[in-house]
DNA sequence: CCTACCGATCGGTAGG
DNA sequence: CCTACCGATCGGTAGG
């Protein structure tokens, strides 16, 4: 069920385009891909001004200059993992959608884009997308606003479904007010959440299906 | 409507129990409360670990070792603002309800509650909530238990009123869990609205219950 | 990628 | 409360 079990691989940016050339560039992606995986982990667990680049730098098994091989600043190393982090839950979610067929009712897919929006939260490996929502702040305002574009459609293709079940009565806010009340309540649950409780994924799924709609 | 316009003044904490003694301890304690006052802006704007006492100091009009006079550390200050903040919320939710009247219909009950909430949130002064909310975790264990303790009361004030809900069919998740997606919904708003938005506090609470229950 | 380093800033303190 | 200060840490860089 859950449409995402790790989040799919996408090549590393540094690549793209580029045609490959043997070890040294694939250990090239390698390390910088081990970089950011580390950033969003301590990212979430401290803040972004709580980590410092050294801490990074360790937890990957380099010296303390090292990062700045890869990234021009602390800076621009949280923007990467916020842009790796929406590609990667954009394509995934995507990918759900599709997989669950474009004439499923409205209610089926609100299921499939909570479902996964908890996987990519809560999931395993899942700290690239709680980093982009606490740490915001942190991007200066150009990188905000390039974030702030794949957020938004991210974001967007839940709004034919929110109209579609508005339109059937089954959900009584506005739609654009329903979805931001809906995305707070779920990406909240990073902040309660926890493994050893007692809710899987899909009961949590089940249970705001019903809190929003009145059916599960 | 909103019932706190300003959060009602609270004595601060140093002065309690003892007899006041003119001018000097008055000052002290209006010294005090603007250094929690502007820590609660900055923490809030610029986070815990982005915010400099001496950004605080300077905001408070004093010098850069001066607030470590009136506080301990930079942690214990961020503890007492989350603290001020959690006994004034809790101090003007009960009042909120009193005001309402016991007898008062559980719909009209959790429209005071979620009314007040977002003014605790988004009205005038409201930087001690949103500061406990976000920088949680740059409290040490033992005063996270403590404020803990202080939310945990909050939030029970809930209960009653989303459990007459359930049993009379107007909100069909478990209670338990409608809690913490319904504080999910109303704390996110923090990070998206905007005072020069189209909706009013009002608006807003009416969209909450529109979603939750159904009905406004 | 590492070594070696710099300037800036930070939380906090002694002594008044 | 201010003055003057300290040790630690931080982001980032030059040169290889």
């Amino acid at each position: 069920m859950p449409p995402v079990a790790a989040l799919p691989a996408i090549p590393p940016p540094a690549r793209r385009g580029r045609p490959r050339k043997m070890e040294s560039e694939r250990d090239e992606g390698n390390r910088r891909q081990a970089l950011m995986a580390e950033a969003a982990r301590l990212f979430r667990a401290k803040g972004f001004d709580g980590t410092s680049t050294r801490d990074i730098a360790a937890a990957a098994g380099m010296q303390s200059g090292s990062p700045f091989y890869f990234f021009q600043s602390k800076q621009a190393l949280l923007h990467a993992v916020m842009q790796e982090g929406m590609a990667r839950a954009e394509a995934s979610q995507a990918a759900a959608l599709k997989a669950l067929g474009a004439r499923a009712p409205a209610q089926e897919r609100l299921r499939t884009l909570a479902r996964h929006h908890f996987e990519v939260l809560l999931g395993p490996g899942s700290d690239f997308i709680p980093v982009m929502l606490f740490e915001w702040r942190s991007l200066d305002a150009a990188q905000q606003q390039e974030v702030r574009a794949l957020k938004d459609a991210y974001e967007a293709a839940w709004m034919p479904v929110l109209r579609a079940l508005h339109r059937a009565g089954r959900l009584k806010a506005r739609p654009e007010v329903a979805r931001l009340f809906i995305f707070g309540a779920l990406n909240w649950s990073v902040q309660w959440f926890s493994d050893r409780g007692q809710l899987s994924l899909d009961e949590l799924t089940a249970q705001a299906l019903l809190l929003f709609t009145g059916q599960a």
